[in-house]
DNA sequence: AGCACGCCGACT
DNA sequence: GTCGGCGTGCTC
């Protein structure tokens, strides 16, 4: 008996094979178990998807005679059905290969490692990890919105929507469901997902103080190669009872999956922005349902799409499908900052700050406390721009300004990398007049030294400024040391982009101010708003997270907003912490305008060696979908250049295509995947040099 | 995507 | 005479 295996591998995006290759084996396996199969020249890795009695004379795809496997990684355990199902929706969903998700969501050592080079490895492994887990430690008693908020938890089926205030102590709430389920269940597995690596290493630290070492793996793409394949070797076998990660962790092989939690479920870094673009937000609910475990999404301001999605049923809507639990008060520290809101219209022209910040800022100095500037926008000046001819400091390559870095004194796009030194006069007209317009972080940083020249610390020294942004950070280990100095008290006035917004738990900050914020309040990307709101209101909460410290320091935590539209109704809900005001209004402008949640959308984006090439291309595409199933329930725009239209040489355009339905849309991308293979050896096609579906965008 | 094969310019 | 440029095409 001879036995036909069809197998996932990675067979890129663009190629014309299909979803599996089929070889032939004397010996079957089960589905899910990894083989090492010939492609072409090579050996890679595969997953098996289906294994089925075949003569060795079948035909296949036209070939007459199958290759065989090259060999099984029995030693490990094969991937679970469910695992499997998982794979194939988000391949189905966003519009990519099976191989393509399946090879991603494996640990790339495993490519390399051999059958018994493997078996080596699992046996090791497994020989610490018998010990039995450690009773969980217990935590504080939980807060009574703690405990009811558990409490419904545990007694309805979810997916549940925490929306708790910074500060409500969400993590806690964590760490007692996990506590939960494992006391309940001792070979339950928790999957635990933030959404950036900077934030793990204090999760994991507080998960494996209460959990113990061994019960807690992390799994991030910060990890060597090793330590990537040893957590997801724990979770596979069995052996980790929680796993820590970011997006990737969503498809981790988790055999006994009963909950999932998801921090800061808001946050853009869940959606992927390359190669397959999945959301891992949205695979985690999907897996939930799929897998009967629970699901946990946890914000301070949720996304507009789960508020949506968590509505309670009210007159004849039914209700979302989420359930709501709300955390409303900030605990152990004191209320949230009072926002204060500078007009500054009403400033002196080309006020950077306003003098009554720097008066609030300066006395949280004299008072030896710490204030935080956000400004998002790293370097010197946006631009450089001639005093005589209207020369500006524009990128050779790309359709954007090089910004100008007065530190290494350059010339740098953000976009493509190009970097040149500044030039000593105009390069159109030689005037040597040439200034920075527009300001960023370093000269943000630069002008408060000035300004505070004069300003002492309690004990006489003079006040001390730094910065941290993405430039400040390349060095490795670099944002660990600053934030170090930060919580120790060596930085008197922090300036920084948003990395400087996230989680970090600043006990002496009692300041913080955005100091233009308003590029997103009139932005062509309908989701700018959303992200404002939100970076806000977390950076709100960065200032006076110690009570204790505030009331001994006899200080109250401010949040101030520069701003040319005070009056604006974010600004309004911001001043008084109203999330539920703000997504109220954004959802009805949302609901009138046909737009996210109230209607699914997807891009077809095309990079081109022109924009008329890569127009063509989308427009014929868009002719080519008329009549395609589901196309008559789907809106198709016009094809249109890209924000930044060219980077590094390359013209972007996209399309955009709009549904009230996601089946229909669903269907039409499916049917529209072949047409665009085939569009691309059409005259057509020409010049293309790639294109690429995003299914549920987040920035259009 | 790899990794071949394949057909034209400057070097030991 | 060969080394190597990246254009085109295939992988069960």
């Amino acid at each position: 008996m001879n036995w036909r295996f069809d197998v996932a591998v990675q067979t890129p995006a663009h190629s014309a094979l299909g979803d599996v290759l089929s070889y032939a084996s004397p010996q079957p396996v089960a589905p899910g178990t990894l083989v090492r199969v010939p492609l072409g020249r090579r050996e890679v890795l595969g997953v098996v998807w289906s294994v089925q009695p075949s003569s060795p004379d079948e035909d296949v795809a036209g070939l007459t005679a199958l290759k065989p496997v090259a060999g099984a990684l029995d030693a490990l355990a094969p991937l679970s059905e469910s695992w499997r199902d998982l794979v194939a929706f988000a391949a189905r969903y966003y519009q990519r290969s099976l191989g393509e998700i399946a090879l991603a969501a494996l640990p790339p050592q495993l490519r390399e490692l051999s059958a018994v080079q493997l078996a080596r490895r699992l046996k090791r492994q497994a020989a610490p990890g018998t010990a039995a887990t450690e009773a969980p430690r217990g935590g504080p008693p939980p807060s009574a919105e703690q405990a009811q908020a558990l409490a419904r938890f545990e007694a309805e089926a979810g997916p549940f929507l925490l929306f708790g205030s910074t500060g409500s102590g969400k993590t806690e709430v964590y760490l007692q469901a996990v506590a939960a389920l494992l006391e309940r269940e001792p070979g339950a597995q928790a999957l635990v997902m933030v959404p950036e690596i900077n934030l793990t290493p204090q999760l994991e630290a507080r998960f494996k103080d209460r959990f113990g070492t061994a019960a807690v793996v992390s799994l991030h793409s910060g990890m060597t190669n090793p330590q990537r394949l040893a957590s997801w070797l724990a979770a596979h076998g069995g052996a980790a009872r929680i796993v820590l990660g970011t997006r990737m962790a969503v498809f981790a092989s988790l055999p006994s999956l009963r909950l999932i939690v998801v921090d800061e479920e808001h946050d853009p870094s869940y959606k992927q922005q390359e190669g397959a673009r999945y959301s891992a937000r949205d695979l985690a609910v999907w897996r939930g349902r799929r897998e009967g475990a629970k699901v946990l999404l946890g914000s301070a301001t949720p996304s507009l799409e789960s508020w949506h999605q968590s509505r309670p049923a009210e007159g004849k809507d039914a209700g979302g499908r989420y359930l709501r639990l709300e955390m409303p008060t900030r605990i152990g520290t004191a209320a949230l900052p009072a926002v204060r809101l500078v007009d500054m219209g009403r400033q002196p022209p080309r006020t950077v700050l306003s003098a009554a910040l720097l008066e609030a800022i300066g006395q949280r100095v004299a008072r030896g406390e710490q204030s935080m500037i956000f400004l998002n926008r790293r370097g010197y000046a946006p631009v450089l721009a001639c005093g005589d001819c209207d020369w500006k400091s524009e990128c050779p390559h790309c359709s954007a300004y090089r910004v100008f870095h007065k530190i290494d004194r350059t010339l740098r796009c953000h976009h493509c990398g190009f970097t040149e030194r500044v030039p000593r006069a105009c390069p159109a007209c030689g005037n040597p007049d040439i200034a920075p317009v527009g300001r960023g972080t370093e000269r943000l940083e630069e002008h408060l030294g000035e300004l505070f020249a004069d300003v002492q610390r309690p004990d006489g020294s003079p006040v001390r400024i730094a910065r941290i942004d993405a430039d400040s950070t390349r060095r490795q280990g670099a944002l660990e040391s600053q934030l170090a100095a930060v919580h120790a008290g060596e930085v008197d006035v922090l300036v920084g982009t948003q990395m400087i917004a996230k989680g970090h738990d600043f006990r002496r900050i009692t300041l913080v101010a955005a100091a233009n914020p308003d590029g997103a309040l009139f932005s062509s990307d309908f989701r700018a708003p959303e992200r404002l709101f939100s970076l806000l209101m977390q950076s709100a909460g960065r200032a006076g997270r110690d009570a204790a410290y505030l009331s001994a320091q006899g200080s109250t935590a401010e949040m101030w907003i520069q701003t040319h539209h005070p009056q604006h109704a974010l600004f309004e809900a911001l001043r008084r912490h109203d999330y539920p005001a703000f997504a109220r209004r954004e959802l009805q402008e949302r609901a009138a305008a046909g737009m996210p949640p109230f209607a699914f959308q997807a891009l077809l984006r095309a990079d081109a060696r022109t924009q008329e090439a890569a127009q063509a291309f989308l427009n014929a595409a868009s002719a080519a979908a008329q009549g395609l199933e589901g196309a008559d329930l789907v809106t198709r725009y016009p094809a249109v250049p890209h924000a930044i239209q060219r980077v590094a040489n390359v013209e972007r355009a996209q399309l955009l295509l709009e549904s009230a339905s996601r089946a229909a849309l669903q269907r039409l991308l499916a049917a529209w995947q072949p047409v665009l293979h085939g569009l691309r050896r059409e005259p057509e096609g020409k010049g293309v040099i790639r294109w690429l579906v995003d299914v549920d965008p987040h920035s259009i």
